[in-house]
DNA sequence: TCTGGGGTCCTAGGACCC
DNA sequence: TCTGGGGTCCTAGGACCC
């Protein structure tokens, strides 16, 4: 039968500068969030000092200094070429390949070799495959992997967890070929032992909220959930949930995807540098952020008909609101910078309270159709599509030469009160302080 | 005009993932 | 306890239609 392994490269981020530096080997590395914001990556060096993951940068700058860390800004075409190579490598040992993030694939496997003794499928196959392909990968890239293989994508990523977790395993575990005993059944006991040490939270399609309302019904590990009855978690989990559950046991029910490259929604916010109250400034960053948006959007040949925009209170005067927002449905899809700019800001205008504190804004377009096949709407203006496409084009040629927003709409302003902070405050850590690689996205 | 039942669409919010 | 940014999916409730 066909097993699903989930590959991801340690450490992702802090392995790719290493890549590119070897005097960063064997050495303490952690890259940071945009907006100087917080820890997203650490070598293995940098996870023993105590930094955690998501940590504030600020937290854990005395810890940095003392241990003398390399600290990166992150460097996302960097990071983004490494990956492509990554992924290029995977699929020429694999077939139907998932690219499910930047560092992580899922793929199918199948032994093609019969032990004609049992004849059964040759256990080992599977993960003397997977070493072969992590081989293949470090060969090609310099980046470290780790290969989990399993009947069922839950079942695979807790396989990778084990596979990162005891070196013994050299970063490949197969779930499905505990102790030499045959294959996908997952009533095996050694599998409920490895489930009674994994945190229920810990569980993919568990997170932090579902983890603390499954404790208080003294669930707490994985083995636990398993045990749960399935209405019940359908009732109090979603469908999602029940899928998991599912999972666990062993029945697949969430299956491979391919072209997840084409979005379904393309997102653009920022905090802004200092905290805002005027509605024209607000005007100012949403008309940025769609502009950006529209940018996305025409590059992947399509038009959007759905426009949210959200803007967040700088402080809780309601705890159960930290954000406004507005969702418009628009009469004709379209990628026209100027019409979603207009329709954003009537959105904007809607939920704009005076006197208010705002943090950050941000917008979503959704509900995207191709932009060659756009409904028109026979109540409404036929806008000159042709003319429309032809100037942002233009646009979008000129700004990919000249630079970004070269060209640009006279609403978004010139002042940009609310952009965040530019300034990469290299802490000078001297000696281990490296130049920043910063290179426009 | 509020009397039954059924369906769809939209919006807001909540959960998850990396 | 959210620290930053970008995604996906599900559900409840209201509006509206026949």
């Amino acid at each position: 039968m066909k097993r699903i392994a989930i590959a991801d490269c340690n450490n992702f981020f802090a392995s790719c500068e290493r890549v590119f530096n070897p005097k960063l080997i064997k050495k303490p590395v952690v890259v940071l969030s945009s907006n100087d914001g917080c820890i997203i990556a650490r070598s293995n060096e940098a996870k023993a000092l105590g930094i955690k993951m998501g940590e504030p940068f600020f937290k854990c700058a005395d810890l940095i200094k003392k241990h003398n860390v390399f600290v990166f800004s992150s460097n996302f075409s960097l990071y983004g070429d490494m990956s492509a190579r990554v992924m290029q490598t995977i699929s020429e040992l694999a077939t139907d390949i998932e690219i499910y993030s930047i560092d992580e694939a899922f793929f199918y496997m199948q032994s093609p070799v019969i032990d004609f003794k049992t004849n059964q499928e040759k256990l080992d196959w599977y993960t003397n495959h997977a070493k072969y392909i992590k081989k293949q990968v470090y060969q090609k890239t310099g980046l470290p992997m780790s290969i989990g293989i399993g009947p069922t994508k839950t079942l695979a990523k807790i396989a990778n967890k084990i596979a990162k977790k005891f070196p013994e395993f050299e970063n490949v575990f197969d779930i499905t070929n505990l102790s030499g005993v045959a294959s996908a059944k997952t009533d095996h006991p050694k599998l409920d032992d490895i489930l009674k040490n994994i945190e229920v939270g810990d569980v993919w399609g568990i997170g932090y909220r579902y983890a603390e309302f499954l404790k208080r019904y003294n669930i707490k590990t994985a083995y636990d959930f398993k045990q749960c009855d399935e209405a019940w978690v359908r009732k109090n989990l979603t469908i999602n949930g029940l899928k998991t559950l599912l999972e666990l046991k062993g029945t697949s029910c969430i299956k491979l995807e391919d072209n997840l490259d084409e979005k379904k929604s393309i997102t653009v916010s920022r905090l802004f540098g200092k905290n805002i109250t005027e509605l024209n400034d607000l005007k100012e960053a949403v008309s940025y952020h769609i502009t950006r948006a529209a940018e996305k959007l025409r590059r992947q040949n399509m038009s959007t008909s759905v426009i949210t925009i959200f803007i967040a209170f700088a402080n809780y005067y309601d705890p159960h609101k930290q954000y406004l927002s507005s969702t418009v449905t628009l009469p004709i899809a379209s990628s026209y910078t100027p019409t979603l700019i207009q329709y954003a800001i009537q959105c904007l205008e809607k939920i704009y309270k005076k006197g208010v504190t705002y943090k950050k804004a941000g917008i979503i377009l959704s509900d995207f159709c191709s932009a060659s096949s756009i409904q028109l709407n026979p109540f409404e203006k036929i806008p000159n599509i042709e003319k429309q496409s032809q100037a942002m084009a233009t646009v979008d040629k000129i700004n990919s030469k000249m630079g970004k927003n070269k060209l640009f709409f006279a609403i978004s302003g010139t002042k940009h009160i609310w952009q965040p902070k530019l300034e990469k405050k290299s802490p000078c850590y001297t000696t281990n302080w490296h130049d920043i690689l910063t290179v426009k996205i």
